[in-house]
DNA sequence: ATTAGCACTCTCCACAAGCAAGTGCCATTC
DNA sequence: GAATGGCACTTGCTTGTGGAGAGTGCTAAT
């Protein structure tokens, strides 16, 4: 029992109808409304018994006694894995991603365009996360002396993105031993990308230990200490405010907890990080998300890559009943476009 | 009529404590409930006849007709600009607050976490603006080559703040060019406040013409194309979910609107704009502020500076409802010590 | 297996009654 | 004449009732 193999092709078909009847009125479903899509070839009292079993297995269930059914979080997993016909973008819509982007502008802007894209359409909130810069290739790495033996770090990645950050080495440099060592980073490590200079500055200094003098030395260990840090994930959200206008998200102290999670970052990370496993499109339903604050929405995300390497995640949230057969083939067309948009080859 | 001298010392008392007894319990206030802070010097019918006074004048108001009094938004205002005794800060709040400020840390991160005191001690939002760099030193200026003619700017100031901008200068610079306009920059200008740099920039073409070398000039034209730019103002804000608690603020389109006023920023920075020009504490009480998204708020702000100079405006927002007494000393101390911290003598 | 019929359950709406809070007004008091 | 006590009145909130509507589950018939 419990086992979707127990169902027949009309019942199966049932579910789907019943589940696309829901998203589009938000309303309960009953047997009466489900008949008419049948063309009187079932009736209503036949359509009952089917429900019963559908509400048995766990995919329907009726928020009271006399009321019609809503899909369940199984039931939309049913429905959005086996019966979902996706359909295809319309040409605005098409044309709407493409024109936002397609210009070629700064790196952090088209995240940001997407993001926005990604809610203008679908009147739900839109999240990209910032493209891991693993792959970006270093440029140009500069260290200036701040007071305090503290250095600050200057490093420009692809020719776009500016990094920043303070470190604390252990001795005390003059503004030429700095200089020196910043030039003699960037003769040896400029245009490698930053996965591979992060590895042979932690393998170099074992290896070739004697063929480098003092000032090579201590700008390795420098470089070290700026380059190889946990890089803080982050995303670009848009159009939270867009979940306010859903009834089903009426509830303030449950809006205020999924905010929360917003603007904490970590727990909405973490969720997007399981994307990242696996390519293409992933949904999360309800509560399968499990975390509390996104027991009532839906999160449809899609990996994006440049030159075949996965960079990041982007997504739609809204509330379970959103329209599924449109959202997935958007989000998918996104992400490629994103990570075309995002190939400095062009 | 309508004119606030026609009140004697006994409405005023009244209104205060209407207002007070309003801020506690959130519910309209009767005349029974407020004859008991006058320990029957005053019955409830003479209290009566005062609130209807009171309610000509257009200070207070009831929902219906039997309910208790409310105070009007101009009700507020007498309240706080003649009324209110201000209540000094609780010892363990001027510890909290003292605590996350006077560390000496990153700029950016002492203007947040300024924001974020704002908000867990007041419970409500806290926002502040980004401080104007004008006064800031530029301690170091780069010149990076891109693609296509373009140059990536990195300028650093006061050993803290590091910027970055992508300027198109009209002729093609080599890399050895852009170090020497780079090196002349920062021995002329390196220590220099920003604003009497590009005061400088802009003058000094004409007047010492003859005396500049073209790479000089062309430094120069690239500094003006670097730093003369609009200074897009922008602001901190925590605790925006904070509001989401308030039964005042339940009405979830209001609320939309607010949040979505707080995404687009341009019409806070305007409100928060108005606050810069009178030193000290200010105060927007629902619909004064003119702006529709904060008709049931009340925003109460300060301007703080570094070494006497303005440098931006921080505050509070919550309900028109709020314990003014204990949020404007508590606004003052913040901006105060917000100064401190990001008074580079230290 | 499917269907028609029917009793049942549950929500929603409207309306009324009773209660609590608070007012406005008037006659009275000091 | 200002302050007060009394009283009728208004209003919102709560509870209860009753009917309409929608949809179900069960049973008997096809």
């Amino acid at each position: 029992m419990g086992n979707s193999q127990n169902l027949n092709d009309r019942s199966l078909q049932l579910l789907k109808n019943l589940v696309e009847r829901y998203i589009q009125s938000g309303q309960p479903v009953g047997s009466k409304a489900l008949a008419q899509d049948f063309d009187a070839k079932l009736s209503p009292a036949t359509i009952r018994n089917v429900m019963a079993d559908l509400e048995e297995l766990g995919l329907i269930y009726s928020p009271h006694h006399s009321a019609g059914r809503i899909p369940t979080a199984t039931g939309y997993r049913l429905f959005v894995d086996s019966l979902l016909t996706v359909k295809p973008l319309a040409a605005q819509e098409l044309s709407y991603l493409s024109q936002g982007l397609e210009n070629p502008n700064d790196n952090t802007d088209v995240v940001a365009i997407a993001s926005k894209v990604l809610s203008d359409v679908t009147q739900m909130a839109g999240i990209v996360t910032i493209p891991r810069r693993e792959m970006a290739c270093l440029s140009h790495i500069e260290f200036l002396p701040l007071s305090h033996n503290r250095v600050l770090v200057i490093f420009v990645t692809d020719e776009q993105e500016v990094h920043n950050k303070i470190i604390q080495p252990s001795k005390t440099f003059s503004p030429a031993e700095l200089q020196q060592a910043a030039n003699y980073l960037n003769s040896v490590y400029a245009g490698r990308s930053l996965s591979s200079v992060r590895d042979v500055l932690l393998t170099q200094m074992q290896q070739d230990h004697q063929k480098l003098n003092q000032g090579m030395l201590d700008a390795i260990n420098m470089a070290k200490l700026a380059l190889v840090d946990e890089q803080k994930e982050d995303y670009v959200l848009s159009g939270e405010t867009n979940l306010m206008s859903f009834s089903e998200l009426s509830d303030m102290d449950r809006l205020k907890q999924l905010f929360e999670a917003f603007n904490q970052k970590h727990s909405v990370i973490q969720l997007l990080d399981q994307c990242l496993t696996a390519d293409g499109v992933q949904i999360f339903i309800g509560e399968e998300s499990g975390y509390q604050a996104f027991e009532q929405c839906s999160l449809v995300t899609s990996t994006y890559s440049v030159n075949d390497e996965v960079v990041g995640v982007l997504g739609v949230i809204g509330p379970t009943r959103m329209a599924y057969q449109k959202i997935i083939p958007f989000v998918d067309v996104t992400a490629k476009l994103l990570g075309a948009a995002l190939n400095p080859k062009s």
